[in-house]
RNA sequence: GGCCUCGUGGCGGAGUGGUGACGCAGAGGACUGCAAAUCCUUGUACGGGGGUUCGAUUCCCUCCGAGGCCUCCA
């Protein structure tokens, strides 16, 4: 029986106990990104907090009984802008896109599904690609129109809205309101200004396939129908826990709730309902015109993934976080520290509740480091640590890749520390600060232990 | 304009109707040839104003400030 767990669910607007549909097995789906340029770091937010969920549901549930599902955008306006601007196609941008992604959130330290997926076994972390689900959306949106909730016109289908009594559940906005409240000017083949594009005409040049519905022009889906088509797919028309940023709760959410609930006949789509907060960049929105946008890869060509994830990870998912560099440099040395502490410690076998509790508390991963300082034993501490995916080397393994990746000649710092030694044993400090002044212009660290010996750490990049 | 979040010490950041965690930085001390690292000690905070209450940072109202959504932005 797994220990409870409590999360924030923007469905009900509680902390709602998360009972599983199936506790053998337990099924979440996230909103990944569209593939059209290299992801940002407010991108990293919810990968980061919902691979912690994932983690935390494979500890609580058992690593084989967690499906998680974040899909890949790739087919979408901006895609087709982009190719077209740098003469590439299609594929070209979504395929180089896509792999740059993985790059980043693999340096990030982020699960991927080889890691966690083996020969053999039914797959538990899936990347479905919108482009390979078309067939699915098209059936999706034939059963749509089959019953009543969509209808065809001017070569689009559009999704009835009206024709779905509790529409804007999730986003607490009655539908009478929401219909005064339009602003944007209506297409002129819309029956209700709400009402939404599930397939839409392509021109020439746009990536196009077959149009369901009897429609003879080929054409391409709209943006919500994917997330409807790939999550019944790969993980039941109900499932369990849907996540992704604060900004898609509408209309993205709201209308694939709609779509999957009226195409099911489904009285819910998910049972519980995710959303992270938004980032900024010290103290601003993130923008290009104010020319704070930061990269993933930027920030990861300063930093360690594992000092970026616990950046992230020190604000609680639902709150703003303002993106800074004094912030960066403090999680550099909460690691640090933690490394220190940890040492060569085999992980305790036990994980420490006190760690745990906070996390089954709707992620409150701000109190649960807290609880990783209080651990007083290495082994405590690794334990503690590998819930969130930290310290997975031991000191002594990272400190051999630091000295790796810092292309440091190890001869030639052996050398100055034995001159060192022997200037300090003739008490020769001029002789003895030199040197320590050339380990330093190499960036090498050097410490003078209790018992007489000198050992010397690695202080230039990776990480600062 | 409508709807919704949020405002805690120098900084980050939990939490609670009744002496305000934890971390980073700072200060003092130990150790050191001097450092570094480490260890010990330590100061400072609940946006403003009302209200409810024996008592509010915590509940209610209001003002100020920050942010989000209102059709494709995580």
């Amino acid at each position: 029986m797994a220990p409870m767990l409590r999360l924030y669910n923007t469905l009900t607007g509680a902390k709602d106990i998360f009972a599983p549909i199936d506790p053998r097995h337990v099924r979440m789906y996230a909103c990944g990104p569209t593939v059209y340029d290299a992801a940002h770091i407010g991108n990293a937010r919810p990968i980061i907090v919902f691979d912690l969920l994932f983690r935390l549901l494979r500890h609580l549930y058992g690593p084989e009984h967690v499906t998680y599902a974040r899909n890949v955008t790739d087919v979408d306006d901006k895609i087709n802008a982009r190719a077209a601007q740098r003469g590439i196609t299609i594929r070209e941008l979504t395929d180089g896109t896509l792999a740059q992604f993985h790059r980043d959130i693999r340096d990030l330290g982020i699960l991927m599904p080889e890691d966690v997926n083996h020969p053999g076994a039914p797959a538990r972390l899936i990347e479905p690609r919108a482009t390979d689900h078309i067939a699915e959306m098209a059936a999706m949106i034939e059963g749509l129109v089959a019953t009543g909730h969509a209808y065809v016109a001017d070569g689009h289908v559009l999704f009835d809205v009206p024709s779905m009594p509790d529409y804007g559940r999730l986003s607490k906005r009655p539908l009478d309101e929401m219909e005064a409240g339009a602003r944007v000017e209506v297409a002129p083949y819309k029956r209700s200004p709400l009402d939404f594009v599930l397939w839409k005409p392509s021109k020439p040049g746009e990536p196009s396939w077959p149009s369901p519905c009897g429609i003879a022009a080929p054409g391409r889906p709209g943006w919500h129908i994917e997330c409807s088509a790939m999550s019944a797919k790969h993980l039941g028309q109900t499932f369990d826990i849907h996540a992704g940023g604060i900004d898609l709760i509408f209309p993205h959410h709201e209308n694939e709730v709609a779509q999957s609930r009226c195409c099911f006949g489904t009285p819910v789509m998910a049972h519980v309902w995710l959303h992270n907060g938004f980032l900024q960049v010290e103290g601003e929105k993130m923008s290009k015109s104010l020319g704070n946008f930061i990269t993933i890869r930027e920030v990861l060509n300063d930093w360690s993934g594992e000092v970026v994830r616990l950046n992230m990870l020190k604000t609680h998912y639902r709150q703003p976080i303002d993106w800074t560099l004094r912030g960066l440099e403090e999680s550099s040395r909460m690691l640090e520290r933690w490394y220190a502490s940890a040492g060569d410690a085999p992980a305790a076998s036990a994980t420490p509740d006190s760690v745990l509790a906070p996390l089954l508390d709707d992620l409150n991963t701000p109190a649960a480091l807290a609880e990783l300082h209080r651990l007083d034993t290495p082994e405590a501490l690794r334990a503690g640590a590998r819930l969130f995916g930290f310290l997975d080397q031991t000191r002594s393994e990272r400190e051999r890749s630091r000295i790796d990746a810092s292309g440091i000649d190890v001869a030639a710092v052996e050398d100055l520390i034995a001159a060192r030694r022997d200037a300090r044993a003739a008490k020769d400090w001029a002789a003895s600060d030199r040197a320590r002044d050339a380990l330093q212009a190499m960036g090498v660290a050097v410490k003078d232990n209790k018992d007489g010996t000198t050992t010397w750490t690695v202080t230039k990049p990776p990480p600062p």
